[in-house]
DNA sequence: AGTAACCTACCGACCGGTCGGTAAAACATT
DNA sequence: AATGTTTTACCGACCGGTCGGTAGGTTACT
């Protein structure tokens, strides 16, 4: 079935190219069928190469998946935590942060994501404790952002450390229903999630707040 | 002879009593484990079996998790759906749901539902769907208090679906990182969540409300 | 000639699952 | 009560296949 297709190599051997195409087709692989799942041999056969053809670029099963949570969290740093960071504002910044980190799930290039959120527990010894490393830096930035808010006055009085992991269950349990092919386009998801969560349930006067339509019952 | 319908055998007591034991623990290895990560062997040394002898009680590695899986649902649909579901008030009746639904993942035999929550895609085919049947149930459930609560003006509009994985995410993710020796209770976490997820993060008046305790900061 | 990229061939361990058998308990018949 | 019969609960040995991983050779480009 899998013919060993030469790819088209540019002059600089693709050294530093080839390995992050395997990441990225070892990634969609264990992303769809999980890791234990996964064999080395079927990403292999993926990746265009025989099973020690890919042991020629990947150490080891296990450094595989580092090396793929270790993209990953490059991303959502890159493209979440530094973008948040440094706006003054706690409640815009924790607003923000919900938002760029739902547009990542859904839309962004979201395997690595995903698979840092599923295989939680999967790795151990010193590669999980510098993935939770990173991990818990998130948590803190959330909590220390709802402290703040809340010693401004702008949110009422709640654990910090319960309103940071409410964020992140709310956020991080999309990859479990979230089907790009479905109704909720993630932009829109981007939008009413942090809405939700920071705007509450509660009626705010009769007169609806933004983007809503009339109904027509109730009093 | 296609239909061996044998289900209430009270006679050999050890019989259905072993069935039961023998889910009990491989669930145990399996929520610590992963169901991939769990080999038979292990299952079956677990239970002081040899693999043979644990096939004697299995069908096969997937129905053992079919079964618990189903097993795990019963347990939830006894002690979160069924006990809120005929609340009139559809805000008490969510609040409630989210209280149960905490102290079931937090205190409760959780073992069966973690594995639920986590192998949420290892099954395939008729159990899967069997499996997500019920578990859509439940949405539709939420959905649907939700939407009662909006027509009746306890809350804003917003859309149902939405709010209703929010509170699945809020939820289910304490599996991630919830530790019953950990600094939080469960008992204070199935008070604050539902206070949080549904009393909003602004703040409401400069006198507290109902049920509220100040702490010692902020102004 | 050196080296990166890749191959064939292979390793021991383990996988889920099955076979034929057995000791003991439960049941049925006398 | 003693008998034969069936059923339950298990075990040792084994199956084909796959697991992660490797040794050593070949190719192709610099």
């Amino acid at each position: 079935m899998s013919e060993p297709q030469r790819q088209a190599k540019p002059k600089t051997p693709g050294s530093l190219t080839r390995h992050r195409e395997i990441l990225e087709t070892a990634a969609q692989l264990i992303c769809r069928d999980g890791y234990e799942a996964s064999s080395m041999q079927q990403i292999a056969d993926a990746c265009g190469l025989t099973k020690a053809g890919l042991y020629h670029h990947v150490r080891s099963k296990e450094h595989l998946l580092v090396e793929i949570m270790g993209y990953g969290m490059d991303i959502f740093e890159e493209q979440v935590l530094s973008r948040v960071a440094s706006i003054a504002d706690p409640v815009r910044r924790l607003r923000e942060c919900m938002e760029k980190h739902v547009l990542l799930v859904t839309r962004g290039r979201n395997k690595e994501i995903t698979i840092i959120l599923h295989e939680h527990a999967t790795l151990t010894g010193k590669p999980r404790a510098r993935i939770d490393a990173r991990k818990k830096h998130y948590v803190r930035f959330l909590e220390g952002s709802f402290r703040e808010a809340m010693l401004a006055g702008r949110f009422r009085q709640v654990d910090p450390k319960v309103a940071a992991y409410a964020f992140l269950g709310t956020v991080n349990w999309i990859y479990k229903w979230y089907r790009s092919d479905g109704e909720i386009p993630g932009e829109r998801l981007a939008v009413e999630m942090p809405d939700l969560f920071f705007g509450g349930l509660e009626p705010r006067g009769e007169a609806d707040g933004p983007a809503d339509e009339h109904r027509g019952a109730s009093s």
